[in-house]
DNA sequence: GTCTATAATTTGATAGAC
DNA sequence: GTCTATCAAATTATAGAC
């Protein structure tokens, strides 16, 4: 994948977890890059296939994250939990597919069809964790996200995910 | 307040609560009354204002609701969950501030604020019913909401907060 | 209170030159 | 691959007639 495509990715996915499918545009990427909003739509023809690209990615990238996190001797949950404090810590960025789900079915379907491979990915992984519960366990951190960014206050998602580390 | 401007309101809240603060128009709304924008502009003079005022009025509804259900016997987190778990299975609707809250900061200020008065309000409810938990639940809930919706199947939310039932 | 009309801006997207 | 130029549509919002 070229550099250039990439950096588009890059962009697009900080803009959607912050503001969501419906608040960003080609242009708001163009002008952070230095290009045109033409160019933006050669890499990407629709803005469905940018967003649909960017929660695949987003969704492999995690598994990566995940993995190298349990490499290094987490806990599954703790992962999960690691991660999303990372992203709510440093830039104050949901889950790209929490906030993808949120928007519901205002998405195009092969939007809404990777948000929903990656909260169903979650789901399995964190049953491997603490089987039948990986569905409550998401949930929890999901809501957690979305809550802590409304408080803008760091401490707000450890609270909210703290029973967790006991699992 | 008018009829006209309640059920401004009503489509209001049901188009955020569909797809977010940032996918709905005053066209939109217009349109589905019969009326013209520039009506629904008299009654709200921005964007803003409408969704505030919609965020207030959800949250003053939601207190009546849980008193409601309350006094009909039901525990303080089986009333949560009842009103979360209705509003899936009437309409597939969101959270009104779960969704706001999701959002972040793309919003004004003083929609974020109502928002945010609002998840304040739902930790200091569910505390009176497992102190110190408060937070922990609403996000359980609020997540539960997000990937309910995902999925697009009605037993979801059921499942992923089917353990707070003991509480 | 609602309308017509319109302004000013933004948006997603395309055609065609380079 | 990126650009200029442009389009058609949508958006928030306002002025002023009725």
């Amino acid at each position: 994948m070229s550099d250039r495509r990439s950096a588009i990715m890059d962009v697009a996915e900080r803009l959607i977890r912050a503001h969501g499918y419906n608040g960003f545009s080609f242009r708001e990427i163009a002008d952070e890059i230095g290009i045109k909003s033409a160019s933006v739509h050669y890499h990407f023809p629709t803005k469905a296939d940018l967003a649909a690209a960017v929660a695949k990615r987003y969704r492999e990238r995690f598994v990566d994250a995940l993995g190298t996190a349990e490499a290094q001797g987490a806990g599954k949950i703790e992962a999960w939990r690691g991660l999303f404090q990372n992203a709510l810590n440093q830039d104050g960025l949901m889950c790209l597919c929490g906030i993808l789900a949120a928007e519901g079915n205002s998405l195009p379907a092969e939007v809404a069809k990777e948000a929903h491979a990656f909260l169903k990915f979650g789901v399995e992984s964190l049953d491997e964790a603490a089987p039948g519960r990986g569905l409550a366990i998401l949930s929890q951190l999901e809501g957690a996200m979305l809550i802590a960014r409304s408080a803008a206050d760091e401490s707000v998602f450890q609270d909210a995910t703290k029973e967790l580390s006991a699992l």
